[in-house]
RNA sequence: GGCGCGAUAGCAAAGCGGUUAUGCACCGGAUUGCAAAUCCGUGUAGGUCGGUUCGACUCCGGCUCGCGCCU
Protein backbone atom coordinates (compact mmCIF):
# COMPACT_ATOMS: atom_id res chain seq x y z
CA UNK A 1 0.00 0.00 0.00
CA UNK A 2 1.42 3.20 -0.85
CA UNK A 3 1.71 5.29 2.13
CA UNK A 4 0.05 8.91 1.63
CA UNK A 5 1.34 11.44 3.79
CA UNK A 6 -2.10 13.56 2.99
CA UNK A 7 -4.98 13.85 5.53
CA UNK A 8 -8.26 11.75 4.64
CA UNK A 9 -11.52 14.00 3.47
CA UNK A 10 -14.36 12.36 2.53
CA UNK A 11 -17.05 13.12 -0.34
CA UNK A 12 -20.21 12.62 -0.26
CA UNK A 13 -21.80 13.30 -4.16
CA UNK A 14 -25.42 12.34 -5.09
CA UNK A 15 -28.32 13.37 -7.36
CA UNK A 16 -30.79 15.86 -5.55
CA UNK A 17 -33.39 13.93 -3.48
CA UNK A 18 -30.87 11.09 -2.98
CA UNK A 19 -30.43 11.01 0.56
CA UNK A 20 -26.97 12.89 1.32
CA UNK A 21 -27.85 14.73 3.91
CA UNK A 22 -29.46 12.12 5.93
CA UNK A 23 -26.70 10.41 5.30
CA UNK A 24 -24.24 13.15 5.99
CA UNK A 25 -26.02 13.20 9.45
CA UNK A 26 -25.64 9.58 10.41
CA UNK A 27 -21.70 9.61 9.63
CA UNK A 28 -20.84 12.86 11.74
CA UNK A 29 -22.82 11.40 14.58
CA UNK A 30 -20.44 8.13 14.41
CA UNK A 31 -17.10 10.09 13.29
CA UNK A 32 -15.02 13.35 14.05
CA UNK A 33 -15.94 14.75 10.94
CA UNK A 34 -17.33 18.46 9.62
CA UNK A 35 -19.60 19.01 6.90
CA UNK A 36 -18.54 21.22 4.00
CA UNK A 37 -21.73 21.49 1.67
CA UNK A 38 -20.82 21.73 -2.16
CA UNK A 39 -23.65 23.05 -3.60
CA UNK A 40 -24.30 26.15 -5.68
CA UNK A 41 -27.78 26.96 -4.82
CA UNK A 42 -27.27 26.50 -0.92
CA UNK A 43 -24.79 29.38 -1.09
CA UNK A 44 -27.98 31.83 -1.13
CA UNK A 45 -29.36 33.17 2.14
CA UNK A 46 -33.04 32.90 2.19
CA UNK A 47 -32.94 30.30 -0.20
CA UNK A 48 -34.53 27.87 1.77
CA UNK A 49 -37.50 25.64 0.77
CA UNK A 50 -36.83 25.47 -2.92
CA UNK A 51 -33.21 24.47 -2.29
CA UNK A 52 -34.28 21.45 0.15
CA UNK A 53 -31.49 23.47 2.58
CA UNK A 54 -31.13 21.43 5.80
CA UNK A 55 -33.47 22.82 8.65
CA UNK A 56 -32.05 24.38 11.81
CA UNK A 57 -32.50 20.88 13.94
CA UNK A 58 -30.85 18.95 10.76
CA UNK A 59 -27.92 22.04 11.16
CA UNK A 60 -27.44 21.88 15.22
CA UNK A 61 -27.06 18.23 14.90
CA UNK A 62 -24.94 18.79 12.08
CA UNK A 63 -23.43 21.90 11.18
CA UNK A 64 -22.91 22.90 7.50
CA UNK A 65 -20.03 25.12 5.86
CA UNK A 66 -20.49 27.20 3.10
CA UNK A 67 -24.55 27.80 3.55
CA UNK A 68 -26.09 31.26 3.31
CA UNK A 69 -22.38 32.84 2.27
CA UNK A 70 -24.16 34.52 -0.40
CA UNK A 71 -27.13 36.96 -1.40
CA UNK A 72 -29.50 36.17 -4.01
CA UNK A 73 -28.38 39.07 -5.68
CA UNK A 74 -24.80 38.14 -5.76
CA UNK A 75 -22.91 35.17 -8.08
CA UNK A 76 -20.88 32.62 -6.25
CA UNK A 77 -18.30 29.84 -8.59
CA UNK A 78 -16.37 26.59 -9.01
CA UNK A 79 -13.42 28.90 -8.50
CA UNK A 80 -14.78 30.85 -4.89
CA UNK A 81 -16.26 27.74 -4.17
CA UNK A 82 -12.34 26.07 -4.30
CA UNK A 83 -10.87 28.45 -2.53
CA UNK A 84 -13.43 28.41 0.12
CA UNK A 85 -13.37 24.62 0.40
CA UNK A 86 -9.48 24.44 0.56
CA UNK A 87 -9.36 26.96 3.36
CA UNK A 88 -12.19 25.01 5.43
CA UNK A 89 -10.44 21.48 4.67
CA UNK A 90 -7.56 23.12 6.32
CA UNK A 91 -9.18 24.77 9.03
CA UNK A 92 -10.88 21.78 10.01
CA UNK A 93 -7.46 19.14 9.87
CA UNK A 94 -6.39 21.79 12.11
CA UNK A 95 -9.43 21.17 14.58
CA UNK A 96 -8.14 17.29 14.30
CA UNK A 97 -11.30 16.58 12.41
CA UNK A 98 -11.99 15.31 8.81
CA UNK A 99 -13.42 16.78 6.30
CA UNK A 100 -17.34 15.67 4.58
CA UNK A 101 -17.57 17.24 1.75
CA UNK A 102 -21.49 16.42 0.66
CA UNK A 103 -23.52 17.40 -2.02
CA UNK A 104 -24.27 17.58 -5.96
CA UNK A 105 -22.44 20.37 -7.59
CA UNK A 106 -20.39 17.87 -9.73
CA UNK A 107 -18.37 20.80 -11.29
CA UNK A 108 -17.36 22.36 -7.82
CA UNK A 109 -16.13 18.52 -6.59
CA UNK A 110 -14.39 18.27 -9.83
CA UNK A 111 -12.50 21.71 -9.96
CA UNK A 112 -11.42 21.04 -5.76
CA UNK A 113 -10.30 17.49 -6.60
CA UNK A 114 -7.95 18.39 -10.05
CA UNK A 115 -8.24 22.45 -9.53
CA UNK A 116 -8.45 25.15 -11.82
CA UNK A 117 -6.20 26.59 -14.46
CA UNK A 118 -4.69 29.73 -13.58
CA UNK A 119 -7.31 31.50 -15.32
CA UNK A 120 -8.54 34.96 -14.94
CA UNK A 121 -11.60 35.59 -13.02
CA UNK A 122 -15.38 36.87 -14.30
CA UNK A 123 -15.31 40.36 -15.50
CA UNK A 124 -19.04 41.52 -15.03
CA UNK A 125 -19.03 44.41 -17.53
CA UNK A 126 -17.13 42.15 -20.03
CA UNK A 127 -19.96 39.71 -20.07
CA UNK A 128 -22.50 42.64 -20.16
CA UNK A 129 -20.72 43.42 -23.45
CA UNK A 130 -20.58 40.13 -25.00
CA UNK A 131 -24.23 39.50 -24.10
CA UNK A 132 -25.35 42.92 -26.03
CA UNK A 133 -23.26 41.45 -28.68
CA UNK A 134 -24.92 38.32 -29.42
CA UNK A 135 -27.96 39.84 -28.30
CA UNK A 136 -27.43 41.42 -31.41
CA UNK A 137 -26.05 39.05 -33.46
CA UNK A 138 -26.11 35.74 -32.35
CA UNK A 139 -24.06 33.39 -30.48
CA UNK A 140 -22.67 31.46 -33.43
CA UNK A 141 -21.62 34.61 -34.85
CA UNK A 142 -19.64 34.93 -31.47
CA UNK A 143 -18.95 31.63 -31.94
CA UNK A 144 -16.95 32.69 -35.18
CA UNK A 145 -15.27 35.01 -33.67
CA UNK A 146 -14.03 32.83 -31.28
CA UNK A 147 -12.63 30.23 -34.39
CA UNK A 148 -10.44 33.55 -35.80
CA UNK A 149 -8.68 33.68 -32.33
CA UNK A 150 -8.56 30.21 -30.50
CA UNK A 151 -9.79 27.78 -33.06
CA UNK A 152 -9.15 24.85 -30.41
CA UNK A 153 -11.53 26.13 -27.95
CA UNK A 154 -14.13 26.95 -30.41
CA UNK A 155 -13.86 23.90 -32.41
CA UNK A 156 -14.38 21.63 -28.78
CA UNK A 157 -18.05 24.04 -28.25
CA UNK A 158 -20.97 24.19 -30.06
CA UNK A 159 -22.05 27.43 -31.44
CA UNK A 160 -25.01 28.19 -29.47
CA UNK A 161 -23.28 27.10 -25.78
CA UNK A 162 -23.84 31.07 -24.61
CA UNK A 163 -21.96 30.25 -21.71
CA UNK A 164 -18.57 28.52 -22.60
CA UNK A 165 -18.42 30.67 -26.44
CA UNK A 166 -18.35 33.80 -23.52
CA UNK A 167 -16.49 32.44 -21.46
CA UNK A 168 -13.80 32.10 -23.87
CA UNK A 169 -14.14 35.09 -25.32
CA UNK A 170 -14.02 36.66 -22.21
CA UNK A 171 -10.80 34.70 -21.54
CA UNK A 172 -9.24 36.39 -24.85
CA UNK A 173 -9.96 39.83 -24.49
CA UNK A 174 -9.15 39.77 -20.90
CA UNK A 175 -5.41 38.43 -21.34
CA UNK A 176 -5.14 38.31 -25.46
CA UNK A 177 -4.44 34.66 -25.37
CA UNK A 178 -6.50 32.10 -26.05
CA UNK A 179 -7.86 29.72 -23.37
CA UNK A 180 -7.02 26.50 -25.35
CA UNK A 181 -3.27 28.23 -24.24
CA UNK A 182 -3.88 28.27 -20.56
CA UNK A 183 -4.99 25.11 -19.79
CA UNK A 184 -2.94 22.79 -18.10
CA UNK A 185 -0.98 25.10 -16.54
CA UNK A 186 -1.24 25.36 -12.64
CA UNK A 187 -3.57 22.77 -11.78
CA UNK A 188 -2.89 21.75 -8.36
CA UNK A 189 -4.36 18.90 -7.46
CA UNK A 190 -6.40 18.35 -3.81
CA UNK A 191 -3.74 17.42 -1.09
CA UNK A 192 -6.16 15.09 0.70
CA UNK A 193 -6.56 10.95 0.47
CA UNK A 194 -10.36 11.44 -0.57
CA UNK A 195 -13.10 8.36 -0.17
CA UNK A 196 -15.44 9.47 -2.97
CA UNK A 197 -18.76 7.91 -1.96
CA UNK A 198 -21.23 8.37 -4.83
CA UNK A 199 -24.96 7.72 -3.84
CA UNK A 200 -26.97 6.66 -7.01
CA UNK A 201 -30.38 5.13 -6.76
CA UNK A 202 -30.74 2.21 -8.64
CA UNK A 203 -34.23 2.26 -9.22
CA UNK A 204 -34.46 5.66 -11.56
CA UNK A 205 -38.74 5.41 -11.32
CA UNK A 206 -38.14 5.52 -7.62
CA UNK A 207 -35.78 8.58 -7.48
CA UNK A 208 -38.17 10.22 -9.93
CA UNK A 209 -40.93 9.63 -7.25
CA UNK A 210 -38.82 11.47 -4.49
CA UNK A 211 -38.27 14.13 -6.66
CA UNK A 212 -42.39 15.02 -7.48
CA UNK A 213 -43.00 14.45 -3.58
CA UNK A 214 -40.24 16.47 -2.67
CA UNK A 215 -41.26 19.24 -5.10
CA UNK A 216 -45.06 19.00 -3.75
CA UNK A 217 -43.85 19.28 -0.26
CA UNK A 218 -41.78 22.64 -1.41
CA UNK A 219 -45.32 24.11 -2.69
CA UNK A 220 -47.05 23.01 0.41
CA UNK A 221 -44.26 24.83 2.26
CA UNK A 222 -44.51 27.74 1.04
CA UNK A 223 -42.06 28.27 -2.30
CA UNK A 224 -44.02 30.78 -3.73
CA UNK A 225 -44.09 32.66 -0.40
CA UNK A 226 -40.29 32.36 0.16
CA UNK A 227 -40.08 33.67 -3.89
CA UNK A 228 -41.99 36.62 -3.54
CA UNK A 229 -40.98 37.92 -0.32
CA UNK A 230 -36.89 37.31 -2.07
CA UNK A 231 -38.69 39.55 -5.03
CA UNK A 232 -39.56 42.24 -2.42
CA UNK A 233 -36.70 42.69 -0.44
CA UNK A 234 -34.15 42.27 -2.75
CA UNK A 235 -33.78 43.63 -6.31
CA UNK A 236 -33.98 40.38 -8.08
CA UNK A 237 -33.97 39.33 -12.27
CA UNK A 238 -34.49 36.57 -13.55
CA UNK A 239 -30.81 36.02 -15.14
CA UNK A 240 -29.39 36.11 -11.92
CA UNK A 241 -27.83 32.69 -10.66
CA UNK A 242 -30.11 32.31 -7.93
CA UNK A 243 -33.02 32.89 -10.19
CA UNK A 244 -32.25 30.60 -12.51
CA UNK A 245 -32.07 27.78 -10.13
CA UNK A 246 -34.46 24.81 -9.89
CA UNK A 247 -38.22 25.89 -8.61
CA UNK A 248 -37.24 29.14 -8.47
CA UNK A 249 -37.19 29.76 -12.28
CA UNK A 250 -40.42 28.09 -12.43
CA UNK A 251 -41.84 29.58 -9.27
CA UNK A 252 -40.61 33.28 -11.28
CA UNK A 253 -42.65 32.37 -14.43
CA UNK A 254 -45.98 31.58 -12.08
CA UNK A 255 -45.58 34.93 -10.19
CA UNK A 256 -45.47 36.67 -13.25
CA UNK A 257 -48.17 34.97 -14.68
CA UNK A 258 -46.54 33.01 -17.34
CA UNK A 259 -48.04 29.76 -16.30
CA UNK A 260 -50.24 28.64 -14.23
CA UNK A 261 -50.29 26.42 -11.15
CA UNK A 262 -50.24 22.66 -12.55
CA UNK A 263 -47.71 23.76 -15.23
CA UNK A 264 -45.44 25.47 -12.30
CA UNK A 265 -45.57 21.86 -10.70
CA UNK A 266 -45.05 20.01 -14.03
CA UNK A 267 -42.27 21.80 -15.09
CA UNK A 268 -40.83 22.56 -11.38
CA UNK A 269 -40.46 18.44 -10.95
CA UNK A 270 -39.26 18.11 -14.67
CA UNK A 271 -36.22 20.36 -13.69
CA UNK A 272 -35.47 18.72 -10.82
CA UNK A 273 -35.39 15.23 -13.28
CA UNK A 274 -33.53 16.89 -15.30
CA UNK A 275 -30.82 17.97 -13.07
CA UNK A 276 -30.97 14.69 -11.40
CA UNK A 277 -30.17 13.27 -14.44
CA UNK A 278 -26.82 15.70 -15.15
CA UNK A 279 -25.66 14.87 -11.91
CA UNK A 280 -25.89 11.09 -12.50
CA UNK A 281 -24.12 11.62 -16.07
CA UNK A 282 -21.05 12.88 -14.19
CA UNK A 283 -21.14 9.97 -11.60
CA UNK A 284 -21.25 7.56 -14.05
CA UNK A 285 -17.81 8.33 -15.39
CA UNK A 286 -16.64 9.38 -11.69
CA UNK A 287 -12.55 8.18 -12.23
CA UNK A 288 -12.55 6.91 -8.12
CA UNK A 289 -16.42 6.87 -7.16
CA UNK A 290 -17.29 4.13 -4.76
CA UNK A 291 -20.99 3.88 -5.70
CA UNK A 292 -23.71 3.01 -2.80
CA UNK A 293 -27.29 2.23 -3.45
CA UNK A 294 -29.41 4.83 -2.02
CA UNK A 295 -31.94 2.71 -1.89
CA UNK A 296 -30.22 -0.28 0.06
CA UNK A 297 -31.19 -0.95 3.50
CA UNK A 298 -28.39 -1.20 5.53
CA UNK A 299 -26.96 1.85 3.42
CA UNK A 300 -25.99 3.37 6.94
CA UNK A 301 -24.14 0.25 7.88
CA UNK A 302 -22.30 0.04 4.40
CA UNK A 303 -21.26 4.16 4.79
CA UNK A 304 -19.85 3.76 7.95
CA UNK A 305 -17.63 0.87 6.77
CA UNK A 306 -15.97 2.58 4.45
CA UNK A 307 -15.58 5.34 6.23
CA UNK A 308 -14.26 3.57 9.11
CA UNK A 309 -11.67 1.73 6.91
CA UNK A 310 -10.60 5.27 5.55
CA UNK A 311 -10.22 6.85 8.70
CA UNK A 312 -7.55 3.86 9.88
CA UNK A 313 -6.01 4.01 7.01
CA UNK A 314 -4.25 6.92 7.86
CA UNK A 315 -3.53 5.93 11.38
CA UNK A 316 -0.68 3.13 11.00
C1' G B 1 -81.80 7.40 -33.86
C1' G B 2 -80.05 11.49 -37.59
C1' C B 3 -76.28 15.15 -39.07
C1' G B 4 -71.52 17.33 -38.58
C1' C B 5 -66.52 17.28 -36.76
C1' G B 6 -62.51 14.63 -34.92
C1' A B 7 -59.27 10.19 -33.94
C1' U B 8 -51.30 11.17 -35.45
C1' A B 9 -45.24 9.16 -30.83
C1' G B 10 -45.77 9.66 -23.22
C1' C B 11 -48.44 14.68 -23.91
C1' A B 12 -49.54 18.71 -27.31
C1' A B 13 -49.84 19.72 -32.46
C1' A B 14 -49.04 20.33 -38.25
C1' G B 15 -48.12 19.53 -43.37
C1' C B 16 -48.01 15.86 -47.03
C1' G B 17 -50.27 10.19 -52.47
C1' G B 18 -43.75 8.27 -52.42
C1' U B 19 -38.12 12.61 -49.04
C1' U B 20 -37.02 14.36 -40.81
C1' A B 21 -42.74 18.29 -39.08
C1' U B 22 -42.23 20.64 -34.62
C1' G B 23 -42.61 21.67 -29.20
C1' C B 24 -42.50 19.56 -24.31
C1' A B 25 -41.40 15.16 -21.49
C1' C B 26 -38.32 10.77 -21.26
C1' C B 27 -33.41 8.74 -22.43
C1' G B 28 -27.94 9.32 -23.58
C1' G B 29 -23.76 12.76 -23.66
C1' A B 30 -20.57 17.19 -22.92
C1' U B 31 -18.94 19.95 -18.73
C1' U B 32 -12.08 24.65 -16.18
C1' G B 33 -14.51 31.47 -12.23
C1' C B 34 -23.09 31.70 -13.89
C1' A B 35 -23.01 24.73 -13.20
C1' A B 36 -29.83 23.69 -9.64
C1' A B 37 -26.21 26.83 -15.31
C1' U B 38 -25.24 26.22 -20.59
C1' C B 39 -25.25 23.13 -24.67
C1' C B 40 -25.33 18.62 -27.96
C1' G B 41 -27.66 14.03 -29.60
C1' U B 42 -31.65 10.03 -30.21
C1' G B 43 -38.44 9.33 -32.55
C1' U B 44 -40.93 5.58 -38.89
C1' A B 45 -46.35 7.63 -34.67
C1' G B 46 -50.86 8.01 -37.56
C1' G B 47 -58.10 4.25 -33.75
C1' U B 48 -59.74 -0.34 -36.41
C1' C B 49 -61.32 -3.34 -40.76
C1' G B 50 -61.56 -3.17 -45.87
C1' G B 51 -61.12 -0.61 -50.72
C1' U B 52 -58.63 2.60 -54.61
C1' U B 53 -53.34 2.96 -56.10
C1' C B 54 -47.09 0.82 -58.51
C1' G B 55 -47.26 3.13 -53.52
C1' A B 56 -51.94 5.44 -48.26
C1' C B 57 -50.75 8.77 -42.05
C1' U B 58 -52.57 11.38 -46.51
C1' C B 59 -58.19 9.44 -51.06
C1' C B 60 -63.02 6.29 -50.39
C1' G B 61 -66.32 3.14 -47.33
C1' G B 62 -67.72 0.14 -42.82
C1' C B 63 -66.94 -0.20 -37.60
C1' U B 64 -65.45 1.75 -32.72
C1' C B 65 -64.69 5.82 -29.64
C1' G B 66 -64.93 11.23 -28.43
C1' C B 67 -67.13 16.16 -29.10
C1' G B 68 -71.12 19.23 -30.86
C1' C B 69 -75.91 19.95 -32.94
C1' C B 70 -80.79 18.00 -34.14
C1' U B 71 -85.02 14.66 -33.04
Amino acid sequence: MPVSRHPPAIFLMGPTASGKTALAVSLIERFPLEIISVDSALVYRGMDIGTAKPDAATLARAPHHLLDIRDPTEAYSAAAFCTDARRLMADIVARGRVPLLVGGTMLYFRALLQGLDDLPRADPALRRTLENEAAARGWPALHGELAQVDPVTAARLAPNDSQRVGRALEIFRLTGQPMSALLDKAQTALPYRVLQLALIPSDRAVLHQCIAERFDAMLAEGLLDEVSALRQTHALTPDLPAMRAVGYRQAWAHLEGETDLNSLREQGIAATRQLAKRQLTWLRSWPDAVVLDALANDLEAQAGVLVARHLQAGQS
